[in-house]
DNA sequence: AGCCAAATCTTTAAGTGTAATCATGATTTA
DNA sequence: TAAATCATGATTACACTTAAAGATTTGGCT
């Protein structure tokens, strides 16, 4: 680690002098700004960020704390988070609650003490069901900024990004209905959490509100995510008529494409699957998987620069929430190409 | 923010007798102890970490480099190493190179002026094709620690965390010959990256070696991910007494496995496959993908440990590379269930 | 009681790296 | 010679720790 102090050393001069110097302050000469600059780059001087931290009492880092990193909505997000705040000149911190309360206000706990300026959370399953936030409530009291993403709460006010998972499920079941298809099952493996919820919604809602339909809702909650495929076998047994399913996680699509092949279901002739997932994980299957897509990575540019904007613009502007779009993405398991 | 100077200044005391207080110091009264105590607990005085980073000359604080967060394997690195580092009471800035020389040399360049006291990575394809390295001597040469994994150099001297790629496809490779299959496909999406190269040359020298097989390698390389189903069905119809598939990725295997059941190979009577993956992500096909399991999470454990250790302990011990153990996992797609 | 030494408690000062304000000294100009 | 200009230096603040110095109280002894 070299200082200002170093290169004051070697040339003879004060600190204050180098650091005017490599700031091309109109206070210094031409000549010793030169001097300064040669030297600095010979000796590869690099400003300190923490005491430059400390004096401008901002970090120019944010907090990332993300429940699950094997989710690849949420390892797409943090990407997103990633590549814009650096592009604005912010590093992250991550933390990784593993969807769990104690993790996410330890985190929390150990990072608002100035490590960060600020933060940008998803909060942990175990959180949602407690429902205990006292741990942001704190933050906001202690002015310390934060945008939730995706999993969010109404009781704490700050900026958030959403996707409008009424609608995303809303307009999955409408498709389905174009399609022709009558029995549209849906499978939970999110359980209470708030966005589960909206999706469930908006899937009973679409059955309820066609005229194309007056299907009941069908909905098979599965705790473990590795369950799915011998649900969906017992749901085939159940309802062998089964013409659509809507997954509404990540990862169960695909499983259910298997599932259905195995099944000798023809897909999409027999049955359309829609999925929530991400181009990157829906080739997969095969056919490949239909799937309402989140779009992780602009999410979490759109929430860094909300946080940086808070950081550094008008701080009391009141709180606000931006909805992403999601798309509808037709791809092999549903009939209707776009 | 609430300072040492606030609680001295309420309390009309010296910052350091508060200091000190708080360090339960012998210097200082038990009386004075209780009163500054009870003040800090009631304005929640959290100390400064920059203050004490920068006093202390240690961040407390690891720069972790990635080259892909949507690698199922990096992203259970990732996990692991913050797990194991917050354990150790370190915070973790993470980067993700994206497989981009530039962006890695960028992220390093930016965090290696005091932000962080060492690095984990693993380098980027793009750096391992040009193998230009410089970036990193560099670090090494300013006496930063790094450890590495999976991607390592041997051009690098520092520590380094890997598993036995050559012995891993070895060892898949002899379990199929042990299973009576006479014609293994290996399918590589993974171009000229180094775990590739060992992968492959485990491969050959498993069908070398072996008495019990006459088999020439058949290697198919794959550059885009998204072609892997493409290849594997041109594959069947020029082999199709194909027997063994090894993919050496974290997804083709999967891919594999759909494909071959669409061409009606019963699996595993008739081929066995094995991919590289996590229990996390096997089991969305069917049959459940048997898989060289890396244990990523444990990798990035023990990059913390070592890292930490070096930080924390003797700086000039020699550089060790440390194998952490493969497990073949026999699931669905292999005959032998272990 | 009076005094000093010892023990106890608290403060001062220095140091971590940087930047901005203010101050100083030197040179040149009027 | 005084004033203006110019180049550089000293100081302070950011929040914290710690060694050393200073202040106060206690206790023992005459």
């Amino acid at each position: 680690m070299i200082t200002l102090k170093d290169l004051a050393n070697t040339l003879g001069v004060s600190v204050s002098t180098v650091s005017k110097a490599l700031k091309d302050s109109p206070e210094i000469s031409q000549d010793t700004i030169k001097r300064v600059k040669e030297i600095a780059k010979e000796l590869n001087y690099r400003p300190n960020t923490l005491a430059l931290s400390l004096k401008n009492r901002q970090t120019k880092t944010l907090g990332v704390i993300i429940p699950d990193i094997l989710n690849p909505f949420f390892a797409n997000t943090l990407y997103g988070i990633e590549q814009q705040a650096n592009k604005l000149g912010y590093n992250i911190i991550t933390c990784i609650s593993n969807e769990s309360f104690t993790k996410e206000n330890d985190s929390i706990n150990l990072l608002s003490n100035g490590s960060v300026d600020g933060f940008i959370l998803s909060i942990s399953q175990e959180t949602q069901a407690k429902d205990d936030l006292n741990h942001l409530k704190d933050l906001l009291r202690q002015d310390v900024p934060i945008v939730m993403f995706d999993r969010t709460s109404q009781s704490i006010e700050c900026d958030k990004v959403v996707i409008d998972d009424f609608m995303s499920t809303f307009n999955a079941v409408n498709m389905f209905i174009e399609e022709g298809r009558k029995k549209i099952i849906l499978i939970n493996t999110l359980g209470d959490l708030s966005v589960a919820k909206l999706r469930v919604l908006g899937y009973k809602t679409a059955l309820e509100k066609s005229s194309n339909t007056n299907q009941e809702p069908i909905i098979i909650n599965v705790d473990n995510a590795k369950d799915v495929r011998g649900y969906i076998k017992n749901m085939c047994e159940v309802h062998p008529d089964v013409d659509g399913v809507l997954c509404i996680d990540n990862k169960s699509g695909l499983v259910a494409v298997s599932a259905l092949n195995r099944l000798n279901y023809n897909i999409p002739k027999d049955v359309s699957i829609v999925g929530f997932s991400s181009e990157e994980f829906s080739y997969l299957s095969d056919p490949v998987l239909s799937t309402v897509t989140q779009h992780g990575e602009e999410i979490g540019a759109v929430a860094v620069d909300m946080l940086v904007d808070r950081l550094t613009g008008n701080k009391k502007k009141p709180v606000s929430t931006t909805t992403v779009d999601f798309t509808i993405d037709h791809r092999g398991t549903t009939l209707k190409k776009s």
